[in-house]
DNA sequence: CTACGTGCAAATAGTTTGCCGGAAC
DNA sequence: GTTCCGGCAAACTATTTGCACGTAG
C-alpha cells in the first residue's frame, strides 16, 4: 500500500509558489520564492516535494530546450510558446488537440496516449516588427 | 569572421556515428560507438563536436523528458514518437506541419518560427493488445 | 610554423540521496 | 511513540572547460 502523505508547511508553500507563478518556474526559482516565507527551507526539500507533487499530478513538469525542469500549475490541456529572445514561456490553448489526435491516429505501429507541442519564436515585446510584416 | 574548421578524424567519426544510428543516440552512446574505431577518443571531444555539429546544422539536438540530450541525423522535417515502455524513439513525418502552422498563425502576440511535437504512447512491441482494441 | 583540435582531468550545473534530528498525528 | 518529513551535506549525472600537447594546413 502507498504511504499516506502527511501535511507539511514546506510542501504547502512549494505548491503555492508553483500555482501562483506565471513564469513556469525552475526548482531554483521555487526555492527562492518559498524562502521568502520559510527562510530555512532547503533546496533538497524543494526538489523532493516538486517530484512528489508531480507524481500526484498536482503540478506538471516541463522540460524545454535548456534541459532544466520547470513546473506548471496549469493542469488544463494547453501548449507552450517560448520566446527565443527573452525566454518567456506563455500558455496557449488550441483546439488543434483533437485535430492532432485525429491525424496522429493514422500513425501505424504506435498507440498514442499523449502529445506535447512547443512553439518557438518571438513575443511582441521582443520583435514587434514581425507583426506588421505578417 | 567565423574561424574555419579544420578536418579531424574524430569529428568525422562522430558525425558518422550519428548519421548511421537509428536510435537517436546520447553523447555517451556516440562515444561508445566512436570508441570502436578510435579507442583513444575522449568524451570531452565527443561533447565538443556534437555541439559544433549542432551549431553547423549537420545534426539536430533532441531534448526529451529524460534530461539527456540526444542527437538526430535526420534533418528532414519530422516529429517523434516515444514509447513509454521501451523508450524507443521513432521518426514520423506528418503533413500536419502545415495545418499546425495555419492553426498557430492565429495565436496573438507571438511570431512563430518553429514548432516541435512529441507523441507519447506505446509501440507495437510493447503493447500489441491496444491495436485490436483501437 | 601557427592556430586549431584533442585528451585528460578538474570544474560546473542540476538534481538526488543518506543520515539524523524534528514534526505530524 | 512511531513514522514520515525536512535540513544539511555529500553524491551523482550530464555536460563544459582549462591546459599542455599533437596535428592540419
Amino acid at each position: 500500500m502507498v504511504a499516506s502523505k502527511r501535511y507539511s508547511k514546506q510542501r504547502e508553500k512549494i505548491l503555492e509558489a508553483v500555482m501562483h507563478s506565471e513564469e513556469h518556474p525552475t526548482a531554483e526559482m521555487v526555492y527562492e520564492e518559498v524562502r521568502k516565507v520559510l527562510p530555512k527551507v532547503s533546496l533538497g526539500t524543494v526538489y523532493r516535494n516538486l517530484n512528489l507533487l508531480t507524481e500526484e499530478g498536482r503540478v506538471r513538469e516541463l522540460i524545454l530546450e535548456d534541459n532544466v525542469k520547470r513546473y506548471d500549475g496549469n493542469l488544463t490541456d494547453h501548449y507552450h510558446c517560448i520566446c527565443k529572445s527573452c525566454g518567456d514561456i506563455m500558455d496557449i490553448t488550441l483546439e488543434s488537440g483533437e485535430i492532432l489526435h485525429n491525424l496522429s491516429s493514422r500513425i501505424n505501429n504506435f498507440q498514442i496516449d499523449d502529445h506535447k507541442i512547443e512553439f518557438y519564436g518571438h513575443c511582441v515585446e521582443c520583435d514587434p516588427e514581425n507583426y506588421t510584416a505578417a
